[in-house]
DNA sequence: GCCGTTTTCGGCCCGACTGTTTTCAGTCG
């Protein structure tokens, strides 16, 4: 079986865990665990990478041994080290880290000294007092672990973010109107870096009064259990089931809380590795001249980052990746943003599985700014989402042919296509040919081997009417597993054929994901960002899938739906492959 | 275990909170 980054990833934090267990040096379990960090975000396969004979060592955070490891996994599919670490530890250490609360030390003792090996087994010694009996334990330490695990058993781990921003912003509300004081108040953490899940909401501010704020949040209706309540820190859990944690600053030093509580945690450490070699030291409160203990204070993240002799980094690429090399270099992307944006490119009607009428979605495009929009209602092969039929999609085109005399937006002819099991499109070539945009989408089969899945799509992107692949993957996060394909291969097409993909940015399915997005961007590959809206209020989610392109560091120019209407249907018109060179021109003069 | 505008050896981010503790360990982010 092929080994995954993911799966890597995880051998390398389990290696860091059992190692803290055995109470190794911390700076070799951070290693471990940064090197895990690094290699769930990267955009290629490692197990390609060596393949092709890439010095993994040039990857930050991987040396010696640890690409060692790696080979070692490729090429026999175990880790010795790994194996007789866990060989040397209870079993089970690993499955109670999975609890909260429960850390390295505390699943070593419970383990060593219950012989416990199992989450039911925690529980039954919560029950019967064996528990809080433990060294440095005790009946409140034992009802917390209990009371965790009955969590586990009701709230599944990481919320998406398509749930978890309405929620903050509801949260913010409801805490500005129990307590008008408090001044900025924003979400950090994973949704301010736009994560596809977050774990739980940040929510940073100013306020003269800090701790009336924290009592403010605890006494809010929508709470149902309070974490933490202290003078600078308050955590709660929300309904329906979401931590929220509050922490207020000073208006003069907002500009390092945010920075602090913007993370990535592995970014953090970087920055402050990198201060500390500056002789500074960075805490949520200011920079500190560690040669006078003098404490500045910045009111804003520009001013913090400046005194680090470094560019404002956009919260989308603070991964403690390479961000920091490239601002030290001035090489930072100019992100592109939701305004660069000039079409969309995957709408529905109430012709197919839309709510809303062609005309209402037509003025909501046209309400965007967009100089072009491409209503793309299913074909017939998607029977339950009421897909036209070749008489009902010919009579769609002469519809909107004749309401273009009512529209100054240009309005494209288009389709969302099913590509079939075998390959083939859901409508006949003559067909397909009148269509100015055809987004091509796998809605069925999705069981297919990853070999059968990527011949099928790399056969849908040679057919010369395709313009885009629509939600490559076809997941649903956190309810539907993507589908298995050959990424390289796929996006090798893409360029070879002159085929775009689309960032879905419908937030259940954000579908190119980040590090796909990043890769097609280093291969050249068009992207699109479309919002596949069945309803006119669904056009603002284009947020969700500019922040995609943003963490794929995408500048204005990676995208094909951000070239002004007469490029792109320049772009559309030309024969494939052919038409890439209208995009790779717009490419290099960098709009 | 990783890394280097000062180093191939000697460093390694930083603080809040809880629970069990009379000064701190463990966990979290």
């Amino acid at each position: 079986m092929a080994v995954n980054n993911d799966d890597i990833a995880q051998l390398f934090q389990n290696m860091g865990t059992l190692l803290e267990m055995k109470g190794d040096s911390v700076f070799k379990v951070r290693a471990y665990q940064r090197a895990a960090r690094t290699i769930e975000n990267l955009s290629f396969p490692l197990a390609q990478a060596v393949a092709d004979g890439t010095d993994l060592k040039n990857i930050p955070g991987i040396g010696k041994a640890i690409n060692d490891k790696i080979h070692e996994l490729l090429d026999s599919g175990r880790v010795s080290a790994y194996e007789k670490l866990v060989g040397e530890l209870p079993d089970g250490v690993l499955t109670l880290m999975d609890v909260p609360g429960v850390g390295p030390k505390t699943a070593m003792l419970i383990t060593q000294e219950l012989q416990i090996s199992t989450i039911e087994g925690v529980e039954r010694a919560v029950q019967d007092g064996r528990m809080a009996a433990l060294p440095r334990m005790g009946q409140k330490a034992a009802d917390n672990i209990l009371r965790h695990v009955k969590n586990l058993h009701t709230k599944d781990q990481r919320t998406p973010i398509g749930q978890a921003l309405p929620l903050a912003e509801e949260v913010i509300s409801q805490l500005r109107r129990a307590c008008p004081d408090i001044g900025p108040l924003f979400p950090a953490g994973s949704l301010r870096r736009w994560e596809e899940t977050i774990g739980d909401i940040d929510l940073v501010g100013t306020s003269p009064n800090p701790e009336q704020a924290g009592d403010a949040l605890v006494a809010l209706d929508i709470v149902r259990e309070v974490v933490v309540h202290g003078p600078k820190k308050t955590s709660v859990i929300v309904e329906p089931g979401v931590q929220v944690d509050l922490r207020l600053s000073d208006p003069g030093s907002f500009g390092a809380m945010l920075q602090y509580f913007t993370g990535s945690q592995q970014h953090n450490i970087r920055l402050r590795d990198y201060a500390n070699r500056m002789g500074l030291s960075l805490n949520e409160y200011g920079i500190t001249d560690l040669s006078t203990g003098k404490v500045e204070e910045f009111p804003d993240e520009t001013a913090f980052y400046a005194r680090l002799g470094l560019p404002y980094i956009s919260p989308e690429l603070r991964l403690g990746m390479w961000e920091l090399d490239s601002a030290q270099e001035g090489r930072l992307p100019d992100l592109v943003q939701e305004s660069d944006l000039t079409g969309d490119l995957h709408l529905h009607s109430d012709w197919s599985d839309g709510r809303d009428p062609i005309e209402a979605m037509v003025v909501a495009a046209a309400d965007q700014g967009y100089q072009y929009m491409a209503l793309t209602d299913h074909s017939s092969g998607r029977g339950i989402a009421n897909g036209l039929s070749d008489e009902r999609l010919s009579e769609q085109i002469a519809l909107l042919r004749a309401l273009q005399s009512k529209h100054s937006i240009k309005i494209l002819c288009g389709s969302e296509v099913d590509i079939r099991a075998d390959g083939t499109l859901d409508y006949p070539d003559e067909l397909l040919a009148q269509l100015d945009v055809v987004v091509a989408s796998v809605h069925s089969a999705m069981g297919q081997d990853s070999e059968t899945m990527t011949q099928r799509i790399i056969k849908a992107m040679h057919h010369p009417a395709v313009t885009i692949i629509g939600h490559l993957s076809t997941r649903l996060i956190g309810r539907r597993e993507p589908t298995e394909f050959d990424l390289e291969a796929v996006l090798q097409a893409a360029r070879e054929t002159g085929t775009a993909l689309e960032i879905n940015a419908s937030p259940e399915r954000l579908d190119l994901k980040d590090i796909h997005a990043y890769r097609a961007r280093e291969l050249g590959v068009p992207l699109v960002v479309s919002t596949d809206s069945h309803h006119y209020a669904d056009l603002p989610q284009r947020r969700f899938g500019i922040a995609v392109a943003r963490r794929a560091w995408c500048e204005s120019k990676h995208l094909l739906n951000t070239l002004p209407v007469d490029q792109f249907l320049a772009f559309i018109k030309a024969p494939k492959p052919g038409r890439l060179s209208v995009f790779d021109a717009a490419l290099a003069r960098g709009n």
